[in-house]
DNA sequence: CCGCGCTGATAACTTCCACCTATCAGGGCC
DNA sequence: GGCCCTGATAGGTGGAAGTTATCAGCGCGG
């Protein structure tokens, strides 16, 4: 069984006729009376009642042009979704991402995204930064969302800077510190620091904050590793310990934790969130993500801008 | 665009191998190249990345994998159904039917229908007996239900008896006739007579009538037509006049009507329902719901012996 | 480092079937 | 009865899908 005969079997339902069927598929009758004898041969079933005065549907004939029609509609519709695929307006997006950086720029474009192509299905993967470089060279995420500077970049894939946020203190609001606007590093040092452990021997966030530390020769207490998010918040709020995070991260946001900045700055106090993708002509949805992205990082900091102007012009 | 090329995308997607898929097709390598070949240009679309190493599929042949793999199996699926519909255990069952006959042995055999083919759509269309001949004819309905007699049934058209209910008088029972357990005909013909007409010109209901009391050579009051079932009941229920019907129609079972037989009995107080289909091979679904008829017609008055007997055993 | 084995692509040939034209048998209608 | 319509049949042709044989490129192991 082909298209073929299904589409032959479709126009001379609906012309009931094979002559005006065979015009209307520019082929001569015969054609179409072998082909449709060859189709009910092969399902062994009668489809169309003929004699010399014309032709009708069996039974078996209408329930089968029903479900033919369907079928030809739905191979129209395979044909255009992999001409939208080919086109990056449809298909599968998967982003890797590192769990702090759910909040602010990231959220932000995979929404813009969403809007711009509807028809492409974003997975969001939280991942440490090794597996988003392993994944995009294997093809497991076209995408990835992380801190730059942890790891090397291989050559093979590209990043751009989307954003960049302070490093600063996290506390209890209750916490002594938390009366100071800023803090000095050296404060902080004497603390009891916990570092998150997202996963087990995922130590990005102790790596980190040692290296805040270590990059202004300040000595330390140990840093207490906390597994998983919630616990760690928990011990945030209930004062059992201070942390060093991102000013856009999520944490910033609890109602009982504060976040303040340091009176030190600089570049090893900053953090600049980047977005990884493979180098290439592989996703041509990856490519539209970037070429988008690209659009928002030029836009957003113009949009900061009016917003302060229109402000200024107000007061 | 045909099947072949679709099973044979299919095939190498899976596989991921042009040698590996051919042999499943169990045909030679290159001819799956040229066909996958011809498919991708036919769409315009790359699906396979291939080079000497092997196949990895395109973001746009993942989208049209997906939609392929559910195209053959609708294509699977269309042809058990058009081999369905030939058993006759698929597809459309129209059934004519006159009003009164909605209750008793129609609603029970389409039950039984329903449920020994559930995958026949079973529409009921109510039509006069003229309309029902015209239509079995004419295909647009497969069965009929009607009352016999009232016209001559064509050769072509095929009917099986399949109850039998007597006529008698429908009245309000505050009525002064209710009294009596069984009614002359005499009394009747006395009384304010109302005959149905459910639609403009479809006189059944009153030829009915006046055949019951001519053929005893009966004087009668004047008929008088009512157009609406509900205005007929209200009529009924008020006591402005008073009608014959069968014993079975649905009238009977209303709460403030009574139904009384006549003191005369015989074949022309009485009134067959007989069912009508088309003669010869036109639908298997007909000939299997006249086929279910006959078992329930065996059946059903044995049931009815049964259930005599058992009640003669408790006393 | 070369060779072997794997990959898919290409070339040339064959086979088959979908198509054509011409014609036929049968029903409906004037 | 003759005409025109219907779909079916017969025989021939062309093209496309199939075949076999061979090639070029990559990867892996001796």
């Amino acid at each position: 069984m082909e298209l073929r005969h299904l589409r032959y079997f479709v126009a001379v339902a609906e012309e009931l006729s094979y002559r005006k069927a065979a015009d209307r598929l520019h082929v001569a009758q015969p054609a179409l009376s072998t082909q449709i004898r060859d189709l009910e041969s092969e399902l062994g079933v009668r489809l169309l009642d003929r004699n010399t005065s014309g032709v009708r549907l069996t039974d078996a004939g209408a329930v089968f042009l029903g479900r033919t029609r369907l079928l030809l509609a739905q191979a129209q519709e395979a044909v255009a979704h992999a001409r939208e695929a080919a086109k990056g307006t449809r298909g599968q997006l998967r982003v890797g991402y590192l769990a702090p950086l759910l909040v602010g720029f990231m959220p932000t474009s995979l929404k813009k995204f969403s809007e711009q192509y509807p028809e492409v299905d974003v997975t969001l993967v939280e991942m440490p930064i090794a597996d988003q470089i392993a994944g995009l060279a294997a093809g497991e995420i076209q995408v990835g969302f992380t801190i730059k500077g942890l790891l090397p970049i291989p050559p093979g894939v590209q990043e751009i800077e989307v954003a960049r946020s302070r490093i600063g203190v996290i506390m209890s609001r209750h916490h002594r510190l938390a009366k100071k606007s800023r803090i000095p590093l050296a404060d902080v040092a004497r603390e009891t620091l916990l570092s998150l452990l997202v996963k087990k021997g995922w130590t990005v966030h102790g790596d980190l904050m040692r290296r805040s530390f270590a990059g202004r020769g300040i000595r330390h207490a140990p840093i207490k590793s906390v597994e998983g998010t919630e616990t760690f918040r928990a011990m945030l709020e209930s004062g059992l310990g201070i942390s060093l995070v991102v000013e856009i991260g999520s944490l910033s946001r609890s109602r009982d934790l504060v976040f303040r900045p340091f009176v030190e700055t600089g570049p090893d106090l900053e953090m600049e969130l980047h977005a990884l993708w493979r180098e290439g002509n592989s996703s041509r949805i990856a490519a539209n993500f970037v070429a988008m992205l690209r659009e928002l990082i030029a836009t957003l900091p113009a949009a900061r801008q009016r917003k302060k102007e229109a402000a200024g012009i107000r007061r």
